[in-house]
DNA sequence: AAGTTTTCCTTGGACGGTCAACCAATAAAA
DNA sequence: TTTTATTGGTTGACCGTCCAAGGAAAACTT
């Protein structure tokens, strides 16, 4: 059986096994021995292909984020105009590739282990700093500067918060409804006169909050 | 030092210092031996007074639970007309007690757990449900229906996302900042003409998406 | 081309440690 | 005395890691 370059194929196998028991039993069921066993391998091979079990379990957090990238990048690649780009890094944050109920399971366990572990942490970081370079960059050519660092915010977190009731709830009967509404909300932020860049120092002017 | 009950108290405490751990240690390192050193009882205290471990989680989550809403219920109270109460709604997701460093920690072990659990998913559907349908009492007094509970998606939406992006990268500078943002997505879409009610069965028109 | 060596892959069990749950035993109030 | 609170040690199960052995392909030698 032994051939050469194992590796690769095993590594994936095994990042794969651990997205799958994850999803099935829960991250704190997701040891070793589960993951090798739906892997088809014996336990040895975790450790022979992966420092320890973070190593391995870090490995299959950023496979996560390989996969949401080379789909966001596919779809900017038929985008022409900043408007079009706008939509094609909205759409691949909603593509069907993340409405996976694996893919549900394993970015919500990044999310609850994140803040434990540096390592963890950092996928997110690159997510978060990602997502919103990519929108900053087409919103810079639409509207001006403290706007487009405004809406880039909240874009990403329409985008993040969208996605996390559907990964908790399940998807979405249909999945143009996210989209919809995140194009909605860019939308109307553009069609806007823009008078609120208050830059957030004064909420929405005459409404009269209650006391912070 | 036993006197009557004690009960309530030590399950407090146990709470609290379930919180603590999580925060300080994270969920997976949140056993039952550190729960109750943290809380200063000995570790058999936990099943005295909890049917067991998952027991005590649970009341650690709903304890969150109350929280928020006992905030967001006397937010309200100081409201008055549909607008305001919007706004206290929001207010109270973005309140100071929200951006605690350990409530952080607690909801996002939440979030990484619900999947494998039907009590902490239920906790989390509470939620959910409770947050729709505050917005969604107000909104109906602002906008036609089917706005309306296109905007109570997406206002929870955003208060989630935002929330959760600090949760992960630490509480901004200015508060004001997520609450700015909800509320100027809530006046935007108010303000609209509100043409984009298709409901959601075409995208913002001519716009020209790729391909889905 | 056949035999030999080397290299890499793979296994499954052993070890030390930790955990949740359980269980007397103790002690203070009632 | 009865009841309730509390302790801390025990138990059995499971975990991550390590390791020694074996086996099959590849590389090398002749």
């Amino acid at each position: 059986m032994p051939k050469l370059g194992m590796g690769p194929i095993r590594r994936r196998q095994l990042v794969e096994a651990a997205i799958a028991v994850i999803h099935e039993e829960g991250f704190a069921q997701a040891t070793v021995a589960r993951i090798a066993r739906r892997a088809g391998v014996s336990s040895g091979m975790v450790h022979h292909y992966f420092e320890n079990k973070d190593e391995l379990l870090f490995a299959t957090m950023r496979h996560l984020l390989a996969e949401l990238r080379a789909d966001a990048v596919a779809r900017l690649g038929t985008a022409q105009d900043p408007r079009q780009r706008l939509g094609a890094i909205i759409d691949a944050c909603f593509g069907e590739a993340q409405f996976d109920e694996q893919v549900f399971s394993a970015w919500l366990a990044l999310y609850g282990n994140a803040r434990q572990s540096g390592r963890l942490q950092s996928i997110l970081s690159i997510y978060h700093r990602r997502l919103r370079s990519s929108l900053l960059h087409e919103l810079r050519r639409l509207v001006p500067e403290p706007e487009a660092q405004r809406l880039a915010e909240g874009v990403g977190a329409m985008i993040d918060g969208l996605w996390l009731r559907y990964a908790l709830t399940g998807k979405p009967d249909r999945p143009e409804t996210p989209r919809a509404l995140t194009h909605d909300y860019v939308a109307a932020a553009l069609e806007r006169p823009s008078n609120s860049a208050s830059g957030g120092l004064n909420n929405s002017p005459g409404q009269g909050r209650a006391n912070s």
